[in-house]
Formats: C-alpha cells, structure tokens, sequence
RNA sequence: CGGGGCGUGGCCUAGUUGGCUAAGGCGCAUGGUUUGGGACCAUGAGAUCCUGGGUUCGAGUCCCAGCGCCCCGACCA
C-alpha cells in the first residue's frame, strides 16, 4: 500500500478526549477514529490488525473443533426473557420499533440465541459435543467506557459455546481451551504477561478462569502465584486467605492487569431454561452439559499497544503487524531514490510481503517519526546513502541496530520473520 | 449511577475583574528554498466560542438547564 494514497492522516497532536495510551496512540497513528464513548471506527490500518487478530484466534478455535457461523447482533427480547436476563442484564442496549412495538436487544453475549439453535438439532447423545464460536460486534451499554479499546460499548468478541454428554466431557475441551488461548496469547504477543487467573464460578462451579494480560492500564487486580503461574481474581484472593490455589505458596504477587479472555462452565443454566435435553444411550433424556468460551479481539489490540510501545509508539508483534514492512524512501523528488524504492516495492509485494510504501515527499525526520509511531515489525530504508552503500536499510522496530542489506538478503530476512 | 474536571477553526491551546475586529501553534492551499529523526520563508483560506434560556448598554467570559467527553468510585453476567 502507498502512504500517499492512505485517507486518514497521523498527527502529532494527542487528542485532548482520551487518556489512555492504547487510545491515544492508536489514533494518533490513524489505526481507530473516535466517534463516541467507548464507539470507535476501525480505518485501514486498525482494521488489519483486528483482522490479524481475529484470524489468529479463529485458527486456533478451528484446531479443538470450533465451527464457525455468525449470528445476528439483533435479538428479540423473547430470548431474554426466557433466561430472565432481559430485566437484569443491567447493561443491554435496547431497542423499541415504534411500528410493531416488537422489542430487541444488541446482543452482549449470544446464550440467548445459540442455546435454541443446538436445540433445532441437537437430540441424541451422537449429536454431541459440538462447538459453535463466532467473533462478532458485541454491545455493551456500560455505566463507564474507559481506557480506549479496552472498555468499549461495541467492541469485537469470539464467544465459543461447547455443548457436553456429560461433566467430563465439559472439564476436557475447557482444558483444551485453555491451551488454545495460550496459543492465541503466545502469536499475540502476551504470553510472558499473561496469567490464567481464578476467578469466581458464580452458582455453575467452583472456579471460572480468567486470562489476565499484565499491563498498568488494566483495571482489574489479580495476585500472582510465581511457583505455579497462575493467578487469582480479587473475588477469590479473600477465600484463599492470600494463598495460591493451586500449592502452598503464600506469597502472591499483586499486579494490575487487563482481562482479555475468559471461559466459563455454564453447565445447565442456559440449556434449562430452553429446555434443550438430548436422550442417552439408554434412551432417557438428559439436560445439555454447556460451557463459554470468550476473547475480544479488539480489547488484545488495545492491550498489545499498552504492552508493547515506546515512547516513539507502537511495536507491533510480528503477527499482528499491520504491515510486515515499512518501506520509506528519503528524498522523493530525487529521481535515482525513487526509482531504486518503486523497485523493491514491487519486488516485495510480488513475493506477497505486505509493505507500506512512504511514497509522500515530506521530510526524512517527519517519515521517521511517523514510521515508529505506527510500528511496524521492520522497517525499509532507501536514500542516496543506501544507493550508494549498494544495498537497503534494514532496522527492526524493536532494535535500535540498522544493517545494510542486498536485496536478496533483504527478503530473506523478511520471509523468514 | 454518585463525585470531580473539561467543552474556543479539522487538531492542540491562549483569551485577565464581562468591553471594541476571538489570538497562537499544528494541519491545509499557493509560490519558493529544503530533505537521515516531526524543515524554513512569504501569502492565503478556514470559527454556530457545545446547545437552549437568562442577567447586562455589552457575554467566549457571569447564572440556570440540557448535551457531550475525560477521570475516581460502583458495575462488569
């Protein structure tokens, strides 16, 4: 992609509406655009990232058997009557149609809407386990938005739902769902910071867990537990008389944390009150074992640029780069620079590495700037200094070391990252 | 939803005890000089001072109400 043909614009001016890093940064840098609290556009390059992202996680829910389909944001308030949550989920948009009085909701979480749809075709205990997900634009009418795309009213979640014969089946994919959300984290970036984390069960089990991303903009607090890596929630740090769970360390250490997943057995709340049942080998009927699997894409995004930034902005992972290459030549209206950069342009994008060309004629310095604050994973320089250097300029956004390369060794590089 | 703060060209800000034509920077346009870390000069365009009431000879400035945004707290299935 050419930068001069990029719409949006980056500026140096951080918005007076926004406080948090992620926030700031990110519009800074034109990834999301501000139109309300906690409501944000995606422009071109915040939409690859999200992209990135929700690829990411739909690979790996595809690898422990999810089925991908996508249901409607738009719920008829009959569903959420039947779960009694349509006058106690405090938080649900709704929405009147003053021509048939008819009543809906943007849909916060899909339960209300998945737990009747196995029941259209889920009867005999061979129909189960099954794994429908979807990442879908979830709406939340929360008290407070805050901290950027951490907090947001509409934001991008994948809800997962597993639907179980029994306990055992139920505790086995949790525990493959686990895996797969440290996988998620690990392409992510946030392994190293990443807790799975105690929390409250609420009536369904003893525990739920959490996955808790160490960062100063989190607004939750978890006690970690170095021994075994895991951590607890500030609901379960008090049962735990300040001790681990999980062994006899009694040292937990306190940190601010962002929750970026969280999975839950639901067991047979939402398949009673739909009355979704299979019947048994036996021929008896069974209420559906279920659990509820959920990650948020948009809220990583947010999360990755409060992790991983410095103070010139934004170092994307790898994966998530919005472009693997930041091309930049220096001096455009030199004929030799830009011919030589419109050539290795070309010769990347043949080899299908996503570049974003700075084909603007602005300064060096104001190139620079820009290029780190939008942080992609390498960056490419051609200048009559490289030309005459008979190579191109090689420099990681997370190093401060710049190399010379040919252009051979240049794509090598690149395709092996 | 309780408490606090803020609202001025596209963006960031200044604007004194109410006073005359609302100021500066960024960005934008035109011309010229520049080009390895957010260049410079000149000229120019661009404002419902959040909205609605009120006080006053006179309101960006004071009062009331509303809306919006941010922060702290509560909430987070």
């Amino acid at each position: 992609m050419r930068q001069s043909k990029n719409f949006t614009k980056a500026t140096k001016e951080i918005p007076k509406d926004e406080t948090s890093f992620n926030a700031q940064t990110l519009i800074r840098a034109g990834f999301i655009d501000k139109l309300a609290a906690g409501v944000y556009t995606y422009l071109p390059y915040g939409l690859r990232v999200l992209t990135k992202i929700s690829q990411i996680v739909r690979e790996e829910m595809d690898k422990i058997g999810g089925q991908e389909l996508l249901m409607p944001a738009l719920n008829p308030k009959e569903n959420w009557e039947k779960t009694d949550r349509w006058g106690t989920f405090d938080a649900l948009f709704k929405i009147g149609n003053s021509s048939d009085s008819k009543e809906y909701t943007l849909a916060p979480t899909h339960e209300e809407i998945v737990t009747p749809l196995a029941q259209k075709h889920v009867f005999s205990y061979k129909d189960l386990p099954i794994y429908p997900y979807h990442i879908q634009t979830k709406f939340r009418n929360e008290k407070r938005a805050k901290a950027g795309l951490i907090r947001g009213r509409e934001f991008l979640m994948k809800d997962l739902y597993s639907f179980h014969v029994d306990e055992d089946d139920l505790n086995n994919f949790y525990l493959n769902a686990q895996k797969a959300y440290f996988k998620i984290f690990e392409r992510c970036g946030l392994l190293d910071m990443t807790y799975l984390t105690y929390a409250s069960g609420g009536s369904f089990s003893k525990y739920s867990h959490e996955f808790q991303t160490v960062a100063e903009a989190g607004e939750d607090t978890i006690y970690i537990c170095e021994d075994c890596s895991i951590a607890v929630n500030s609901e379960i740090i008090e049962d735990q008389k300040g001790g681990c769970p999980n062994c006899d360390n009694k040292k937990l250490k306190q940190e601010k944390a962002v929750e970026v997943g969280n999975i839950f057995k639901l067991m047979t709340k939402f398949s009673s009150a739909f009355g979704l049942e299979f019947t048994d080998e036996e021929g008896k009927k069974n209420p559906v074992i279920m659990g509820c699997y959920g990650i948020g894409p948009s809220r990583i995004m947010g999360t990755v640029v409060e992790v991983h930034h410095d103070d010139r902005g934004i170092i994307w992972p790898a994966e998530l780069s919005p472009f693997k290459v930041h091309l930049i030549e220096v001096k455009s209206d030199n004929k030799e620079v830009r011919e030589e950069a419109e050539k290795i342009y070309e010769e990347l994008v043949n080899k299908d590495i996503e570049v974003l060309y700075d084909d603007r004629e602005l300064s060096a310095g104001a190139k620079f700037a820009e290029s780190d604050l939008i942080g992609c994973t390498f960056r490419v320089v051609v200048s009559e200094k490289t030309i005459k250097k008979n190579g191109y300029e090689f420099k990681r956004r997370d190093s401060e070391k710049s190399e010379i390369l040919s252009k051979e060794e240049l794509v090598d590089k690149i395709l092996i990252a």
